[in-house]
DNA sequence: GTTAAATGCGACCGGTCGTGCTAAAATCTT
DNA sequence: AAGATTTTAGCACGACCGGTCGCATTTAAC
């Protein structure tokens, strides 16, 4: 392997981890050079704008996280049990990935809200293949008789996503460890409501 | 009222308005100086830190949620009418107020999850606030019947919060006009998971 | 082993940030 | 109307931002 995509990997993960913790407008050039031991310049000629180099951080962040919290699903069974596995997997993210901080796609979510771009076109799309995963797999639930048939899987990854959403409030800013457990006990309840024959 | 407090609360109003679309980092002086018609040292003599003014910016903000989310609720009989009403304001806020963007507490908290001090402290405690207003509610809609007597404040608000979150971000980054129908299906099935006597 | 391309360094640009200071202007009090 | 006080403008500072350039060095290909 040449050197280049060596370093840029090596920049890559640097700037995910930076994410994490300062979000992608947190990527600034000269602290992100400093960790990986180049200089601001030297960094730069990798990506050109800071742009690119956020939407290469988002495309390095989107691949660990397939590879973290949605390849694994085939280590459960079809059905409700992998939905679970999905679930908690993506409550861990990033943490499951060795990553420091929090998901770096809500922080992302937030910063750009009103920010068009290339950048928040890519992220969207991020959530809406994700989105379209967890609705395949409560399709699949539901087709394994683990979930009522008459389950729109739209709304309940809605309220998946609702949960997740509260989960990283709740852990991450809140700071409180009651905090997991209500995620799963909301989660049973959601799974509980969509019982067939309940 | 002398001249000083007026023009506090007008750059009070448009630091809010700014918070709402920019967040609360994204209070920079001259902006706002220039959005009031100020310069930006004529700003900073009113406040003296940055941080103060975030501070400032937060409790105005406070003040106005409670003055248009919490407020309200009597106009509703107390239970779970009432506990509905606040939820619904709670959804349509900061628009209710008459402040563009989004709600800039959720914003706030992405913003100093990693940043401890005085803005973080205070914004925790709102939440906190706030939700101990929800489980109130809920309590009273408890014991007027509405909801089971097995309810548990505490999740259920869990659960509400999530709700607003998704909602959040179903409408404010995603922009899918199907949100606000989701959300009220799932808050709908929060309830009846509730009543007495299912 | 020579050569040419890939790679990174260092200095630097214009701009904006938060933060101080002083002096002038506007306001309030008497 | 005159004096006391508050309020604002003007200016400058050091730090950091994203971005650019030319040059040295390393790497890889021939």
């Amino acid at each position: 392997m040449a050197k280049g995509p060596r370093t840029r990997s090596r920049i890559l993960r640097a700037a995910v981890e930076t994410a994490c913790t300062n979000g992608f407008n947190g990527l600034n050039l000269q602290p992100l050079a400093d960790r990986v031991g180049l200089t601001k310049s030297g960094l730069y000629a990798h990506f050109g704008s800071k742009q690119a180099l956020q939407l290469a951080a988002l495309e390095h962040a989107a691949g660990l996280f397939q590879q973290t919290v949605v390849a694994p699903a085939k280590t459960a069974a079809a059905g409700l049990p992998r939905l679970r596995g999905v679930f908690e997997r993506w409550l861990e993210w990033p943490g499951g990935a060795a990553l420091p901080g929090h998901c770096p796609f809500f922080a992302a979510a937030v910063e750009f809200d009103d920010q068009a771009g290339p950048v928040r076109e890519r992220l969207m799309r991020l959530f809406r293949d994700f989105r379209e995963v967890l609705e395949q797999l409560v399709a699949s639930a539901v087709r394994h008789g683990h979930l009522a048939p008459g389950t729109v899987p739209r709304q309940l990854v809605h309220e998946l996503v609702a949960l997740r959403y509260a989960h990283h409030w709740g852990t991450d800013f809140m700071r409180e460890p009651a905090t997991a457990e209500r995620t799963g006990t909301a989660f049973a309840a959601l799974i509980s409501r969509g019982q067939p024959a309940g």
